[in-house]
DNA sequence: TCCTCATTTCAACATCTATTGAGATATTGA
DNA sequence: TCAATATCTCAATAGATGTTGAAATGAGGA
């Protein structure tokens, strides 16, 4: 993860339908779910929810795959978790100790 | 961490220079820095930092301290770490089970 | 009080982004 | 091959966002 992909990333979670979209296929799991029916649970017009897919997938936060006429998406895992780990990257500069209390909850997780 | 602050939080992290200001914020530890020395180190023009800096505090990632002449900004670690619980909360619908490898790494972690 | 330093506010402008509806593409089954 | 289904692409428009420079605020020291 570099900053470049981390600003896409960012910017494609900074959408309300794609926020959704994401929390969606989470919680969809692994086997993920067609365009079609995000797009029904987001109550989007079809070209919205590919709009916003295509962003998502561009950013590599979702992935696709063709299943018969349908194209499943589904969560990027460590995609995600990614996020985080970059920007808590560095923290505190190495001086953080959590074992005496230095630095902030963050470090401790 | 409701919808509309995880919002709010992801377009702060959207911006190169919001992202770099939150990742100097971080690696400087609970202590923070003053405003001038944020635009310093990012080349910045003081109103262009200001615009940023207000930004980031409004989306609750840093918080701002007054220190004689000086605002002091810090790092707020708990929001940052809270965005991805919010992606990931309800993941898979509960039927992820770590222990038997029925989800993805993220759900692991 | 006056001056200086540190930071914020404001308005104008340029740029980026999301939405819409129509049409194109790809896959399947009759 | 034809028709139906599922999804994507495109161009136009409207709205949101970042940058700039000048001016305003607020705190501390002479």
């Amino acid at each position: 993860m570099n900053e470049l992909q981390a600003l896409d990333a960012f910017a494609s979670l900074s959408q309300e339908t794609r926020l959704r979209i994401v929390r969606l296929l989470v919680m969809a799991g692994p086997d993920g779910m067609p365009a079609g029916a995000v797009g029904d649970a987001m109550g989007a017009s079809s070209s919205k929810i590919s709009f916003h897919l295509s962003h998502l997938e561009r950013a590599g936060l979702i992935q696709s795959r063709r299943e018969s006429r349908s194209i499943i998406y589904s969560a990027v895992y460590p995609a995600l978790s990614g996020l985080i780990e970059f920007l808590m990257k560095d923290c505190c500069q190495g001086r953080c100790d959590p074992a005496v209390g230095t630095c902030s909850a963050v470090c401790e997780a």
